[in-house]
DNA sequence: CAAAATTTCGTGTGCGTACACGAACTATGT
DNA sequence: ACATAGTTCGTGTACGCACACGAAATTTTG
């Protein structure tokens, strides 16, 4: 079990050459009927597994892993998982692992299906991808798996897609649990507030998991529905609608981000209002208002991990050739002022 | 930078044989002063690093490690570095890596020192422990380094010894942390309460750390010093003691155990009184009041990812000769009825 | 039945490194 | 000058695997 044997031994039990083994290992043809049957039984016997060590070594190989993101300034979100690559990058590079970035303009479909065409174009070994733009990602995706390149999604998963493993969070769950934070100490009675400021093309899959689980606990604890209001990015009178409804709500006790607008809803928020406020991603503006106490409670997905994770999964699926789970799950992150900082 | 050069080209570009070049990168001596001189600066020219295929194909070796923990039920919360241990293994055993557990009472010093030994006799490449005996660890590891043997810690560090690395959480912050849940949302007058209940041998190096973590936050936003007690688990009347405790306490609006032992307070509480608590550990016990709702917050130390990162930070160590940080901190996983099931 | 075509298989080489052995060279002593 | 001891270095082999080439065995064809 926990012995390793060899191509030359098993190539000794069947009284065939390690050539030959290693046809049938390969699937390379070119051998009987009869002596594959032999080898083929003696490789489960055991329970051949090639030394990677070896086999790598034979290959000398480097394997091309491009990196699929949104364009992103240093202090946004996207960000993370670049810092998380790299760092896995770090252990990984002096194992064969090179790592290319591919970034597209969010906006933009055209620009996202462009950099699809390159990177096919460049056939790289592994992808790891965001799936911002729903549709054309799928797209991507089995392009992706036609000609054989696996996949590693992070941030949201496609659960009907071949891919070889999602990164993240379940977003239900973290919006179930932004609610009893939200809450948390506070009598039922109070009255709770969803504010939802989105850009065009942003994942509204993932914001309305977060809303879906937002809401069922208001439901299953027996409070009233909380108000919801969304606004567009690009609107430009933003600040002042934001404010209008904030000045109607002296007597809210909580407001819900879904995404990693919270800070928006800060700068908006008159400083004598004490609104309780959870929202999603530490990015820079956030963690400032988090250290000052106007934001209390911050679901972090962990992007740089997410990122790390990625890359590492790449490499056990095509270095090492080991299994990867389907779906690895970032745990629901709660970030405070006290924790911040770690 | 990112090319990879062989010993082969570094000895053609020296004009010297392989097996010079060798002896170089390995100090093995027999090389004149002068062509020592002349290869060692080709090989930091050009940033010579061995290829771990090659390297580890040559060496065929095995490498043990040791894991060093105390005896304990697959309830308790040792057993979660095991999973995360055995999680591990099971994609580095293909890359030569054994695992040997030794484990050992940790109400018995006698117990863990003849571990040790046993421990030493074996000549492993590795060791993975929690320091849990204080001065008896440090005896140990420095044995350890004397034979150059790396060690692992999990759980607690032991700031001043030679260790490879140590993975776990800042205690300080994390007392601090747990008193701002306690209070969250409640009025600063309200009135909350530390409970220890600790083994002869329980390490109260971290409670202490915790402990100091907790009051700091009470005294930096001038709330009143919590009420603290203390109790042997080995006593006999820890129940009616507790119950004593407890029955004074009515106007109590928190407890705080530092350590993971919030089960027990549960249990001896009445059920009518609802005061929060929060404690530590992710263990069966405290899981399931946690469900109840029983237990507001548990702070978890992510056991498992403790023993899995662990035995990856040997391996890199080892086999592939990374440098390792000495520090990695495990992040502040606050665990809710709502979020402990991911 | 021989020649050709095809299938089946063994051998050899290389990947990059570690290490052992022995050859060539230098220094020392007589 | 010569033997001896010591130093310095090159060569060979092994690790486990992948892959190419060509040899042997078998089948097909004329």
């Amino acid at each position: 079990m926990t012995e390793k044997t060899t191509i030359k031994e098993i190539a000794e039990r069947a009284r065939v050459s390690i050539g030959t083994v290693d046809r049938v290992i390969h699937n390379r043809g070119e051998v009987s009927p009869d002596t594959r049957k032999k080898i083929k039984k003696i490789l489960e016997e055991v329970d051949y597994e090639p030394n990677v060590f070896g086999r790598n070594l034979a290959l000398n190989k480097v394997f091309n892993i491009v990196v699929l993101l949104p364009k992103h300034l240093k202090s946004e979100y996207w960000h993370g998982p670049v810092l998380g690559v790299e760092a896995s990058l770090k252990n990984l590079q002096s194992l064969g692992i090179r790592v290319r970035y591919e970034y597209y303009d969010q906006n933009n479909v055209k620009s996202f299906q462009q950099s699809c065409i390159a990177i096919l174009r460049l056939k790289p070994d592994g992808i790891l991808m965001a799936p911002v733009l729903h549709d054309e990602s799928i797209d991507f995706l089995r392009r992706c798996h036609d000609v054989n390149i696996p996949v590693v999604l992070i941030d949201s998963d496609l659960p009907h897609e071949n891919v070889l493993t999602f990164i993240g969070q379940d977003a239900h769950k973290s919006g179930y649990l932004a609610a009893k934070l939200l809450s948390y100490g506070l009598e039922p009675s109070q009255q709770f507030m969803i504010v939802s400021i989105t850009n065009a093309s942003d994942n509204n899959f993932i914001i309305e998991e977060r809303l879906g689980g937002f809401r069922s606990f208001f439901s299953e604890t027996g409070r009233g529905a909380p108000k919801e209001y969304s606004f567009s990015q690009e609107d430009v009178d933003l600040t002042q609608n934001l404010q209008n409804i904030i000045d109607t709500s002296q007597n809210i006790a909580g407001i819900f981000v879904p995404n990693s607008k919270s800070h928006l809803i800060v700068e908006a928020l008159n400083e004598t209002y004490s609104t309780r406020i959870v929202g999603y991603d530490l990015i820079e503006n956030n963690k400032e208002f988090l250290k000052q106490g106007k934001i209390d409670f911050i679901i972090h997905q962990r992007p740089e991990e997410q990122g790390q994770q990625g890359l590492e999964q790449l490499y056990k699926h095509i270095v090492l050739k080991q299994p990867v789970p389907r779906f690895i799950s970032m745990p629901l992150d709660i970030i405070t002022k006290e924790n911040c900082e770690i």
